[in-house]
DNA sequence: TGCAGTGTTGCTTC
DNA sequence: CGAAGCAACACTGC
C-alpha cells in the first residue's frame, strides 16, 4: 500500500541497490498511440516514451528521493525519473531472465516459481542496467505513473506543485499543521488528512490508524476539534508514519520492497481491515466498524474515537 | 458465479 | 471557486 512509509522503504532500497548504475535498456507495454489526456506526459504515451528512452539511456543513477508519495530518481544529465505507485505499484530490483514475446516482458520459466506472489507479476515497465540486472515496475491495475522532468522544473512541475509539507520534517511544526487543517474547517478530518495539498504522504490506511491513536472520529470537523486533541493528532501522525517505516511498510495487499519482500505493518493494525474486532484501546469495550466516508472505506471505533462536529 | 471492494489521484460536473 | 463523484484498470475474495 504505497503511502509515505512504503515509498520511503522503496527509496531506501533504491539507494542501496541502483545508485551508481548505468541505464542500458528500457521497456514498457503501457505506451499507447492515443493516450487519454491525463497520461500524455507519461510513458503511457508512445510519443513520450520514445523521447523518454532517448533521454535516459546511458545515464547514471545519482540518487533516489521521496516527495509525498512520489519516487524521484536523479540521473547524471540533470533529469529526474518520477514514479508514482498509485494503488498497486511496486518496484523490484534483481536479475531476471526473460523472453520477449508479443511485446510482453516475460520472465523465463526458471523465474516462474516465484510468480505466484504478486510481487513478481504484472510487470509493465523495466529498466535494465549495464550490470545485467533489472528494476521492474509491477502494477496489476496499471494506475501507476512514470514520467521524466528536468531538475530545475521539479518544484513547479504539475506533478508536485500542489503538494503540502512533509509531515516528518522537523520544520513542520504543530502551528503549521493546525493552520492547514483549519483551511478545511468543515470537512471530514480523515479526508483532510488524505488531501495531499494539506499534508503530504498520508493515505487510507495510515489516516485510519492515526485517528484511532488520537481518539478522533474520522468524520470530525477540524474547526471543532479541541487544540489539545489536534496536538495529539499531530503527534499520532508522526508516530504512526514512523512506525510504518520501522516495519518496512504495509503489505496487507501487494506492496513489496525492492527485494520483493513484505513489510510488517499489516500485522500491527489497530483498525484498518479490523471490522467487527474488539477495539485495542485500553479500557475500551468498543468494536471496530467500517463506513464509507467520502468514497473511501474508513475503519474506526465509535466508542473511543470522539466525533467533534 | 457474480459482484463488491481495493492502496490514489485527477478530471468532470454541479 | 470548492466539493463530490467517477474514471483510469484488473484482480481478489466473499
Amino acid at each position: 500500500m504505497p503511502e509515505l512509509p512504503e515509498v520511503t522503504t522503496t527509496v531506501n532500497g533504491l539507494n542501496k541497490t541502483i545508485k551508481g548504475l548505468t541505464i542500458f535498456g528500457v521497456w514498457t507495454d503501457l505506451a499507447k498511440d492515443n493516450p487519454i489526456k491525463q497520461f500524455e506526459n507519461t510513458i503511457k504515451s508512445k510519443k513520450f516514451f520514445t523521447q523518454f528512452k532517448k533521454d535516459i539511456l546511458n545515464q547514471k543513477i545519482i540518487k533516489s528521493e521521496r516527495r509525498a508519495k512520489n519516487i524521484l530518481i536523479s540521473l547524471s544529465n540533470n533529469k529526474i525519473i518520477l514514479i508514482h505507485l498509485k494503488m498497486t505499484g511496486h518496484l523490484i530490483y534483481g536479475k531476471y531472465r526473460y523472453i520477449r514475446k508479443d511485446n510482453k516482458w516475460t520472465p523465463h520459466e526458471k523465474e516462474r516459481e516465484s510468480l505466484k506472489d504478486p510481487y513478481n507479476r504484472f510487470i509493465h515497465f523495466v529498466i535494465e542496467f549495464s550490470n545485467g540486472k533489472h528494476l521492474v515496475f509491477c502494477d496489476s491495475r496499471k494506475f501507476g505513473k512514470v514520467t521524466l522532468i528536468n531538475e530545475r522544473d521539479l518544484k513547479s512541475s504539475l506533478h508536485l506543485k500542489n503538494i503540502g509539507p512533509e509531515p516528518l520534517e522537523e520544520s513542520f511544526l504543530f502551528e503549521n499543521f493546525k493552520e492547514r487543517l483549519y483551511k478545511k474547517p468543515n470537512k471530514n478530518i480523515k479526508t483532510v488528512l488524505m488531501d495531499q495539498s494539506v499534508v503530504a504522504g498520508v493515505g487510507n490506511i495510515y489516516s485510519d490508524e492515526m485517528l484511532w491513536l488520537a481518539g478522533i472520529h474520522p468524520e470530525s470537523h477540524p474547526i471543532k476539534i479541541p487544540g489539545a486533541k489536534l496536538l495529539l493528532l499531530y503527534k499520532s501522525m508522526k508516530d504512526v508514519l514512523n512506525k510504518g517505516i520501522d516495519f518496512k511498510g504495509d503489505s496487507m495487499s501487494d506492496y513489496r520492497n525492492i527485494n520483493g519482500e513484505r513489510g510488517e505493518f499489516q500485522n500491527h493494525h489497530n483498525v484498518y481491515q479490523k471490522k467487527d474486532e474488539r477495539c485495542n484501546k485500553k479500557n475500551c469495550r468498543g468494536v471496530i466498524i467500517r463506513k464509507v466516508i467520502n468514497g473511501r472505506g474508513a475503519h474506526f471505533c465509535d466508542t473511543c474515537q470522539k466525533n467533534y462536529k
